[in-house]
DNA sequence: TAGATTGTTAATCGATTAACAATC
DNA sequence: TAGATTGTTAATCGATTAACAATC
C-alpha cells in the first residue's frame, strides 16, 4: 500500500536482524535510539521506518520487540516460502550455500545449477546440484521465483537469460556486468570490484584528512 | 578537491569497467548516452560525473576513452598500488582471491589470514597465506592499508579490531553486523542476506503489480 | 554551416533532519 | 504527575532531472 524507499527495506532487514538477537536475549521492548545505535542510523530514521510499515510503539515501553519482528515479517516476508535457485556453484556459490541454506526462514534456496557435469547431482552444503540444462523443468516443479548468479562474466547475461525464462521475478547478480531482463524482473547487483574501489578511495580520502600535505 | 558523492564514485568504477572493455574492442570514443545505456543510468548523470573529476569531452567526438580511462584513474586510484590484506580463507575469502589477484591493476591482495592453522604458510589463488596472530607484523611489512573481513559473523568484530590496530585505512566488510571502527577507518559492507530481501521484496512487488489481486 | 552533443544553470524530486505537540 | 519517547509536520539538504546556451 504505502510506497516505501528501497533504502528502507534495506533498513528493516537489518533491524529485523538486531531484534531477532535481542530477543534471543531475553528482551522484550526497545526504543528507537537505542535501535539506531546498533543499526548505525538516527532515532528519527528508525521511527520512519517502523511508521512506515503501520506498527506502532509506545512512548513509554518504546517497540515490542516480538510484535515489531512480526510486523516487519508481514511486510517484507510473502506469505509463503519464496524458493530460490542458484546458478554457479564455483567458491562463491558454495560460500551462498554454506551461508544460506536452512538458515534463513523466508527464503530457501532449494536447487543449485553448474555447467560442470562432475557437479550435477551431487548435494553440496545440502542443497542438490543440477546441470544447467535442466534449469526450465526444475524451477517449474520448485516454483522458483528468484535466482542468483553466482558465474563468471561472460556466463551471467545467458544465465539471466535462462533463468528469466523459466520464470523468475528477481536476480541478485555478482557477476561485474549490467544484466538485460525483462521490464519486470527486479534485479539486484553486488559489485565487490565497485566496493572495494569504493573503500579504497575513502579510506585514502580520510587519511588525506589526517596528514594535510602541507 | 572538489567533493564527489559516494555513488558518482561508485558509478565512475562502473564507468571504468565499460570504457576498458570499449577499448579493448578498438573503440576510441563514446558518447555520454552510449555510456548510459551501458551502466544504466541517463546521459545527464553520465556528464555529471564525468564533469566532476575535470575531464571535458568534445561536442562533436563525445568523450576520448583513452583520456577518459587516465582522469577517472587519476581521480579513483592512489598514485600507488594500495595493498589489501583478506582475513577469512573459507569458500567466500577464496572465492575473492580467484577474482582479484592478480586482476585489479591498483588494488592488490598481498596476504591472506585465517585462525586455522592447516591453511597458514599455504599459497591459494597465487596469495600467501598467514595465522591471524601474525597479522600485525605482516601488515607492516607489506604496507598493507585496506582489509577485507570474510570471517563469520562472530569473529568479524574481533577481525575489524586486529586489522585496525595494524593501522589500516579501510575494511570491506562480508559480515552480517555492524563494525565499530575507530572514526578515521572507512568501512563498506556487503550484505548479501539484506540484499536477498531486497530482491525477494521487490520482485513480489512486480509480481503483484502484473497480476493485481482484484 | 548545420546539428548533435557538451557544460552549466534552474527546477524538481525525494529523502533526511529538525522541531514539537501528543502520548502513556 | 513528570518526563522521555512517540507520531507527525515543516524545513533542510542533496541528488537527479530538465532546459538551454555554448561548442566544435
Amino acid at each position: 500500500m504505502a510506497t516505501v524507499s528501497d533504502r528502507t527495506i534495506g533498513r528493516l532487514s537489518l533491524y529485523r536482524r538486531f531484534l531477532r538477537d535481542l530477543r534471543a536475549d531475553g528482551e522484550t521492548h526497545i526504543f528507537s535510539h537505542q535501535l539506531a545505535a546498533l543499526a548505525g542510523g538516527t532515532a528519527a530514521q528508525v521511527r520512519r521506518d517502523i511508521m512506515a510499515i503501520g506498527y506502532s510503539g509506545s512512548p513509554v515501553r518504546g517497540y515490542d520487540i516480538e510484535r515489531l519482528l512480526t510486523s516487519i515479517g508481514q511486510f517484507l516476508d510473502a506469505s509463503q516460502t519464496q524458493n530460490v535457485a542458484l546458478v554457479g556453484v564455483g567458491n562463491l556459490g558454495r560460500a551462498l550455500l554454506a551461508y544460506f541454506v536452512g538458515r534463513h526462514p523466508t527464503l530457501s534456496i532449494v536447487a543449485a545449477f553448474d555447467k560442470d557435469p562432475a557437479k550435477a547431482n551431487r548435494v553440496i552444503h545440502g542443497c542438490r546440484c543440477y546441470p544447467v540444462d535442466d534449469l526450465k523443468v526444475i524451477a517449474h516443479e520448485q516454483d522458483i521465483r528468484l535466482g542468483i548468479v553466482a558465474v563468471p562474466a561472460p556466463e551471467a547475461q545467458s544465465v539471466a537469460n535462462l533463468l528469466c525464462q523459466a520464470g523468475v521475478r528477481g536476480l541478485l547478480n555478482f557477476a561485474p556486468i549490467r544484466l538485460w531482463v525483462p521490464e519486470h524482473v527486479h534485479v539486484e547487483d553486488i559489485d565487490v570490484t565497485m566496493a572495494l574501489e569504493k573503500v579504497a578511495y575513502f579510506a585514502r580520502q580520510s587519511e588525506a584528512e589526517r596528514e594535510p600535505s602541507e
